[in-house]
DNA sequence: AGAAAGCAAGAGCACTGCTCTCTTTATGGC
DNA sequence: GCCATAAAGAGAGCAGTGCTCTTGCTTTCT
């Protein structure tokens, strides 16, 4: 083992236990998460964290970035055990679903509202768009293998501003179904951050995850998704 | 005047003045609200400030209250001006937007992740449906004038349970109508904090209130609202 | 008028993020 | 192998926070 790597292997170490830390005081003390703490928990001082760490703010970032990368596989990783496009659909929004009930912290760190001076990093938003390129994804196989029931295309300022970009993200997806999919990734979110923060109170309380199928489905026929 | 009635009348008149240097706080510096700072802008003892608010949580939820009424207030006035349930139905989704993006703090106290460890208060609940309820009352217009095209009832468990209260609150309301309800609240709310919070990075820029009132022309179709 | 209640101020506690200085330890060039 | 250098940790300290407690003062009620 090169000497010169071991430095480096330590501090990679360093920084992964202080983030696993950082994510457990997350799930129980909830969103107000302490520097502090967290290095008193480790058993150091909280000066020595800001060696890994420039600001709570830059520890905030790192635990974001694994909360997007986590629900992405999850969703991806669902999605994959599927064969219809439909199937797909509905395994992704669910994953995503359950992954939020399990960890609804994190959730709140990525999809409530942004912690007070707190602006996203460049290096969040490729893994901010895992799920929603899945989902993208998902209706593009429908379309090109003709499931997908495609009404009409329609116009609108949005969709021209919005097709450049589709063009060179989701190629092969009409701009309509774009804009289907980014409006149905904002539906799903609204549906899990909703349940999540108590906004559907005791009206559904047994069968959530039917109401929450429910609007997945909702999501995929405005699309043209019915399977 | 009544001398009893004095006190009281100046200590209405302080709350609210707390109240609204707090709002200027919120709207200024974000969701970290310092009661100590507000009370240094009174000119005032922080501890005075506990005269009034029990704790932080308590203002917090005083603002949230003032912010849910304030959303409310906006949807159904700008609601009430139109004719047709359509019309109402998309003036009151564009008004509880343009609110948003005019207090985007507020909206995020309200619709954004709880605070740490705040949990919400029964005096909430009933200012927070407002806004469902106003979407509620223009189905039941449309479906009652005939205007709304009802496809046919679903099943389901959250159907059942949704049930009992719907007959309550919406009346004349078919229980799938009441689940589109909320389910179209949750995607206006999730559409809104979407755009708010910074999800739809510039792949729509300029156009994003006509992108918005395709998903809010979606959420009416869902329910068999096509005007 | 006197008792009771309401209000404001200040000090203080325990906590936070963050910076600075000081000491120890590991690394890389010679 | 030695030694300057860079990295890492510890501790003190600053300015800020929520909240409590005690101390006075003022208004209200009896």
């Amino acid at each position: 083992m090169s000497a010169a790597n071991l430095r480096a292997r330590v501090r990679a170490e360093m920084t992964e236990e202080i983030k696993t830390v950082a994510k457990r005081h997350l799930a129980t003390d909830g969103a107000n998460l302490s520097l502090r703490a967290v290095a008193r928990d480790l058993g150091m001082a909280s000066s020595a964290v800001y060696r890994y760490f420039a600001s709570r703010d830059e520890l905030l970032t790192a635990l974001i970035i694994d909360a997007y990368d986590a629900v992405g596989e999850a969703a991806e990783r669902a999605s994959a055990e599927q064969s219809t496009p439909l199937e797909k659909w509905l395994a992704a929004g669910h994953a995503a679903r359950d992954w939020a009930l399990a960890s609804p912290h994190e959730w709140a760190l990525i999809y409530g509202s942004p912690v007070p001076g707190y602006q996203a990093p460049e290096d969040t938003i490729v893994p901010a768009t895992r799920v929603m390129l899945l989902l993208g994804a998902t209706l593009t196989e429908a379309y090109t293998s003709g499931v997908l029931v495609y009404r009409e295309p329609i116009t609108g300022r949005f969709i021209e501003e919005l097709a450049p970009i589709a063009a060179s993200i989701l190629p092969d997806l009409p701009a309509r179904l774009v804009a289907d999919t980014i409006a149905a990734f904002f539906q799903i979110c609204g549906a899990i951050s909703a349940e999540l923060f108590g906004q559907l109170n005791k009206s559904v309380e047994e069968d959530r995850r039917g109401f929450f199928d429910y609007q997945l489905r909702a999501a995929a026929a405005h699309a043209g998704l019915t399977g």
